[in-house]
DNA sequence: TCCTGCGCTTGCAATCCTGCAAGCGCCCTT
DNA sequence: AAGGGCGCTTGCAGGATTGCAAGCGCAGGA
């Protein structure tokens, strides 16, 4: 097999299940993935994946077999490249990072400035992506986590509590009732129904009822402005909410709703160059609004009521 | 690392030691291959090879790393590339062999016109190469070799034993001694000094001075024309020698001499459609010459003295 | 039943990669 | 010391591959 870039391909293929998804993934046209798929599979004289009506692209037992094969490879190739890169002196180059929408609205910016301006040889590639990227196959260099990283390659720091907290507008907010009253007859911003794996939407669907949720939206920064044009509370990290003037915490930041915030890269790339100029310009900067991140520095005028917020945690 | 066919490179070049030794084994221009790896070294940040003098790369500490996972890579790529090989039923492509020159020389190409006649959407590429190819890493399909394969994968087939002895020319052979008295004071013709693992070359160390070689060769084609020619004796193959009727035996086949002809395959590719044609055909035309192959089907007249090859034997 | 959106397929042009060719440098042999 | 051979390096042209764009077909929703 002379051309293993071929089997990237058909990985992909088997992964996304799609030609379309696949060729998205390894950043080329539809076409050229539609063509290199064609071409591979008549050079070796068998089908990889079946087509199947909706544009499915299911594997067939050789096609699962090259993909196994393909898996490997990539794991042999990601370690080497770690492995290669992990020694790269140069302050100079690429550097891909993920993070939230929202750490990056707020806080990542004047951090990645202040890197930028230490290190202006390196480019920094923030992805803002809804699926958690891999370290291992290097999808991202490092990312901005909030929870502590549980694969024994990833390499983390903790860099600060998180706290969160309901707000609503001023004029919302200006009800005279109690936090927790407050919140049992406001309209509510919201998650998309069902939502799993983050634990604010999760929150939400214990203490609001669905019928208080009159607008969903994925994206925390939207719910910060929905929030702000009086639309309804919202569940906003602290970072997020305590900055806005036309915004008032209905509560103390919510125990339940804490998140850690680490920093995260893989472990053969903790001395790669830029990514320890990273680790410790942006995570020093991140370090710095400790105050901001845990709630700490909002004065108390901007808590309607003062509701303790230790009264909310349950269990 | 997303190109992973650069690490083809890497490794060809490890393991040829140069960079234009690497692009033969690629079938690329040294042109190609020297931008390739300097692209490669750039886009990685690291030199993976040392220029040395006259042209040798030595492997750097990452170059090995590389060449490491290279191999491995190759491997999988190899094994998958075989398996999916192994269940083609086509009975077009292309299949290469490997054999030695004096099999080709006299009895493979009528074998190998039979095959296509029978089969001519296969196209046969015929390796006659001084190195001994690898079946695992598909240097060649098909070998056939002159002892029993060894490594566990391979699956071959025994065709016939091959005999062997010691020709001269007529005019050379007819000095009335026998066949070991000439020997002993004719001229012979010979291998490089100090060649090792050439059985017949080995057995001519033993059995003749070094001052009676009179011309040297590895071409065993070769050392036949040149018997012919009269230059002086040479142990050849029967199958190279019983056919010419310039020449005569000094010797009935030595048994010391004698090998095996095995056809062999990787045990992934037995049941490729035309890896097992070709066993099929090529290996009964080849057992239909036994007769040839074992010195069996030449008259006694054409030994001069009729001296018996067991009394060539020693130990 | 019709329309829209998504995926497939292909022609064409642009871009990139490769081979060819030539020149340079170094080392070895005469 | 000179010449030849081998490996390195690079410019240029040609071919191969890719992206763009457009058309087709199918499925799902209105």
């Amino acid at each position: 097999m002379d051309d293993w870039n071929d089997l990237r391909l058909v990985l992909a293929v088997a992964r996304a299940g799609s030609l379309t998804g696949a060729a998205e993934v390894l950043r080329v046209n539809h076409s050229t993935a539609f063509r290199r798929l064609g071409s591979l599979e008549q050079r070796l004289g068998v089908r990889l994946f079946e087509r199947l009506p909706g544009g499915t692209y299911l594997a067939t037992a050789a096609g699962e077999r090259a993909a196994a094969a393909a898996e490997r490879i990539e794991t042999e190739a990601a370690a080497l490249g770690r492995d290669i890169a992990g020694q790269d002196v140069r302050l100079t180059g690429r550097l891909r990072v993920t993070s939230s929408e929202t750490l990056a609205f707020r806080l990542l910016t004047p951090a990645i400035r202040r890197f930028r301006d230490a290190h202006p040889g390196i480019t920094v590639e923030l992805v803002i992506d809804n699926r958690v990227l891999s370290l291992s196959r290097r999808e991202a260099d490092i990312a901005l986590r909030v929870m502590r990283p549980t694969e024994g390659e990833l390499h983390g720091r903790k860099l600060a509590d998180i706290a969160w907290t309901v707000y609503a507008s001023r004029e919302l907010g200006a009800s005279g009732e109690d936090g927790l009253g407050a919140l049992s007859h406001l309209p509510v911003i919201g998650w998309e129904d069902g939502v799993r794996g983050i634990n604010a939407a999760e929150w939400l669907d214990r203490h609001v009822s669905d019928t208080q949720i009159v607008y969903r939206t994925s994206s925390v920064v939207n719910q910060l402005v929905a929030a702000k044009a009086g639309l309804g509370a919202a569940v906003l990290p602290c970072y997020l909410g305590d900055p806005e003037a036309d915004l008032v915490r209905l509560f103390d930041p919510v125990r339940e709703l804490a998140r850690e915030l680490w920093i995260v890269t893989h472990a053969d790339l903790r001395r790669t160059a830029r990514v320890r100029a990273f680790l410790d310009i942006v995570g020093e900067a991140l370090i710095a609004e400790r105050a901001l991140l845990t709630g700490m520095d909002r004065p108390a005028e901007q808590t309607t009521g003062g509701y303790k917020a230790d009264a909310m945690t349950s269990g």
